[in-house]
RNA sequence: CGGAGCGUAGCGCAGCCCGGUAGCGCACUACCUUGGGGUGGUAGGGGUCGCGGGUUCAAAUCCCGCCGCUCCGACCA
């Protein structure tokens, strides 16, 4: 293409409302224009990149013997119904007004309603079926450009077995797929365990990318080889246990003691004797919860321990009518109503422990928790801490800022189940068909990739994902020598099969031009200017490097060739 | 949904406190100039100052309401 007629509008000015490095450089290189928030058009140099993302996608999906699909975004609400969803996702989906559909936030239940009418017997699974398609979801809170948007582009795809094995190996080969996509897409990436939410499902990964404006939290060590989204993560962290001495519980006064750190400074407790409690609603039902001194309950662990869809601290006057204390004064004894209790395993079976009174300003010591307190389970429920040992092999945990690029998910049966989508096995017998769900974030592979590779003038494109392979930039296009050159350059490029961006623009200087090449970022840049030409040669330059290279004209093309695949290693 | 900030030309911003001719840089158009890192110049075009209401002789500016956008937090199956 040619720049002066191709529609790449770039941008010498930052716009002020972009943070992201990869946000402000798509703007800037003329890939992408905000429609509104969390909403992007794609012009045609992103949509070129977005394109190549999802052949690789498209590739790697055909490879592990996954059908393409074309699903609609509009689905009737009614189907919707059928697995509670509409009321799980609440405000996040997209309701049509003027007729009862919804917009898609994914296709779990179209997916089985097609399986429901047309999967009968074991014999016809394996499937995986995917689709690349715009997923619609009602973000409260769009962010970091096209990371988090309320349109987006997901490639999706659903397994459908007739045995757990067959799970497992459906699973297996999409774990494959995803990590030749990454790689392929010049990504650095890795994979943590993950929570499989209140959504059900035996096991769930997800791949990562670190970076600062990352919205998950991931606990990891290299040498181990630990690594886990912070929601599920665990750490060796040891156990408070029993003290020998076990006097009765006894009652005191802490006028002053509204935190742990109050008790631990005013009264010389230790903070793991404390026994900080929690009042959580888990769908509607109070629980009380005691964590191990300044540990932080991590939620997601309580949701799923409880396995309830959603879980909410209680507020300060409902805390007040449960216990008859405010928070900080809360605790195991005297209690104005019973409530159902559980606890952290790091403080299972304590005794010794410090806790509130349920009264403000008193606290009583020596509880034991397995005589003073009605604890029925206690859980893993404690957010890891960056430094704990790994539960691996005990080495230092470091907790990283990732965005999440894919997930998959063993989903079991939990939507056939829900919508009556069975088979029958090798005996007869009506079984429910056992299901996995797997995606992938086109644009985030994308802002990643840009977030990774680039510097202060621009992006740096992977090959095989760069809108295009080489550019010819001709300096001063007004002379003769430079346009017959340069044309046949572009001309020649082409030919030997490279996608090529000509920068013909006439009367710019060159240092605008190499102000844009260097922002548009693609692999090579051919320059053909009079002062090179003359001798008979060109230049080209290496945009992850910065080197040039000064070679005859005739030699360009098996240059080109010859550096892209370079590049492609990297 | 809580907290903060911002809406003035395509982009980035000033003007607002203290009411009285709407301004700057970039971009754009024409011509000249320059030609290996966003050249320099001359002359131009482009704005219901987010929307609605109020106060006033007079509102971008003061008051009220709404809408939109961004950031922090909550949420994210």
């Amino acid at each position: 293409m040619r720049l002066t007629t191709y529609f790449v509008p770039t941008l010498k000015e930052i716009p002020a409302d972009a943070q992201m490095p990869s946000h402000r450089l798509m703007l800037r290189a003329g890939m992408i224009r905000p429609l509104s928030a969390g909403i992007y058009s794609l012009l045609p140099l992103g949509w070129r990149v977005w394109r190549k993302v999802i052949e690789i996608i498209r590739e790697e999906m055909d490879r592990i013997g996954g059908q393409e699909f074309h699903l609609p975004a509009l689905n009737p609400r009614e189907l919707w119904e059928e697995t509670g969803r509409v009321a799980a996702f609440g405000d996040t989906m997209f309701h049509i007004k003027n007729r009862d559909y919804v917009l898609a936030p994914t296709h779990e239940e179209i997916i089985t309603s097609i399986a429901r009418g047309s999967v009968r017997s074991y014999k016809d699974m394996p499937q995986i079926w995917y689709q690349i398609q715009t997923k619609f979801r009602n973000e409260p809170r769009p962010r970091s450009g096209v990371v988090r948007g309320r349109q987006f582009t997901m490639k999706d795809s659903y397994s459908l077995d007739g045995s757990w094995e067959g799970l497992d190996e459906s699973y297996r080969k999409h774990h494959e797929a995803y990590c030749r996509i990454y790689d392929r897409c010049g990504l650095k990436y890795f994979v943590v365990g993950a929570s499989s939410g209140a959504m059900g499902g035996s096991g769930s990964e997800e791949f990562m990318v670190e970076s600062d404006a990352g919205e998950d939290l991931c606990a990891f060590n290299l040498e181990s080889g630990y690594a886990a989204n912070i929601e599920v993560a665990t750490s060796a962290v040891p156990p408070v246990g029993r003290l020998e001495a076990n006097p009765p519980a006894e009652k005191f006064a802490t006028p002053f003691a509204k935190s742990i750190d109050d008790l631990v400074e005013q009264f010389g407790i230790e903070e793991t004797r404390c026994a900080k409690s929690l009042v959580y609603f888990a769908d509607e039902t109070p629980y009380l919860i005691f964590m191990c001194g300044n540990d932080q309950l991590n939620e997601a662990k309580l949701q799923s321990a409880l396995g309830v869809s959603h879980v909410r601290p209680a507020r300060d006057e409902e805390l007040a009518e449960l216990t008859g204390a405010d928070a900080g004064s809360i605790g195991p004894i005297n209690l104005k109503t019973p409530l159902p209790q559980i606890a952290d395993r790091r403080i299972a079976h304590a005794n010794g422990m410090v806790s509130g009174a349920n009264e403000n300003g008193f606290h009583y010591r020596n509880i034991d928790l397995d005589r003073d307190a009605a604890i029925t389970a206690y859980h893993d429920l404690r957010m890891v801490e960056e430094g704990e040992p790994d539960p691996l092999g005990g080495r230092p945990l470091r907790v990283k800022r990732a965005i999440e690029v894919g997930h998959v998910f063993k989903l079991g049966t939990k939507y056939s189940e829900a919508m009556g989508a069975t088979f029958l096995d090798a005996q007869g017998r009506e079984q429910p068909i056992i299901m996995g769900s797997y995606g992938i974030g086109v644009e985030r592979i994308v802002a990643c990739h840009i977030e990774q590779r680039h510097d202060d003038d621009g992006i740096i494109w992977h090959p095989n994902i760069a809108p295009f392979h080489v550019q010819v930039t001709a300096l001063k296009i007004e002379s003769p020598l430079v346009r017959e050159s340069s044309e046949r350059l572009y001309t020649d490029l082409r030919e030997a099969g490279f996608e090529v961006l000509f920068d013909d623009r006439a009367g710019l200087n060159p240092g605008f031009k190499f102000k844009d090449a260097d922002l548009l970022g693609l692999p090579l840049n051919v320059i053909a200017g009079e002062k090179n030409l003359k001798n008979g040669n060109i230049e080209i330059k290496i945009r992850a490097t910065g080197e040039r290279r000064i070679l005859p004209i005739g030699e360009a093309v098996e240059a080109c060739a010859a550096l892209l695949d370079e590049l492609r290693k990297t």
